[in-house]
DNA sequence: TTAATTAATCATATATTTGCGATATAAGAT
DNA sequence: ATCTTATATCGCAAATATATGATTAATTAA
């Protein structure tokens, strides 16, 4: 694509796409579940519940991390992760409130 | 990634992934907000405050429609677009209702 | 009919994502 | 120290997404 043009829009909409592109892709919503379910749970525990190999779960972990949706602590040689709700609620916030602010204004049919 | 995993999922976990997709980048966000904001558009009008060429906002535009997220309708030789709200709302809430529902069961700390 | 306007689609270049096996790392067990 | 277990990371291949200019299609205006 030549050049990168996130950049031009504005912060809180590069935040909020960010935030959905994390959730973008079933086996990340699938951890999610899992980890909800859960509450905590190791990464080993997830491969044997979804049809991905160890690396590509792993790797499904690390996007969820870098969106911040998700923790992690060392417990020995394993790596238990759970849901961060503070950051998953924060998202989900802005976002009802986006759309439902953009809606009260516009309730009126439309083509 | 020679094989395709996402038919492995559930249909609903399918369904919130296709929807956040469509929602995963800044300038399908900012889209959205233009066609809220003015109720309904054409394609020239969203070409004229985005930061992109006209065969970019079309394909983004498709993107959204493929997505259900957004109506047309032809008017001329301009096509008219509109948010549709049935749509958005049901996933809306759908994704609320699932991490809500998960979050009960959840309140405790985690890692 | 011809020209102008609007938007979709095509072709193409590049970037990113997805998936996996193999390897590396790190902690605990023997 | 060595082995085992759990997970992260690397390297690669293939699929998708992103962005644009050029072209096409469709409608209106002249």
């Amino acid at each position: 694509m030549a050049i990168h043009k996130k950049e031009e829009f504005t912060q809180k909409e590069q935040d909020l796409a960010a935030f959905a592109k994390a959730l973008a892709h079933p086996a990340r919503i699938a951890i999610l579940k899992v980890l909800a379910q859960h509450n905590e749970c190791i990464c080993g525990e997830m491969v044997d519940i979804l049809p991905l190999a160890q690396s590509t779960v792993s790797q499904h972990l690390k996007e969820l991390k870098k969106a911040g949706l998700i923790n992690s602590s060392i417990d020995g040689p394993r790596n238990c992760y759970c849901i961060n709700w503070k950051a998953f609620e924060k998202f989900m916030r802005e976002f009802s409130f986006l759309f439902n602010k953009l809606k009260v204004q516009n309730e009126k049919a439309c083509c």
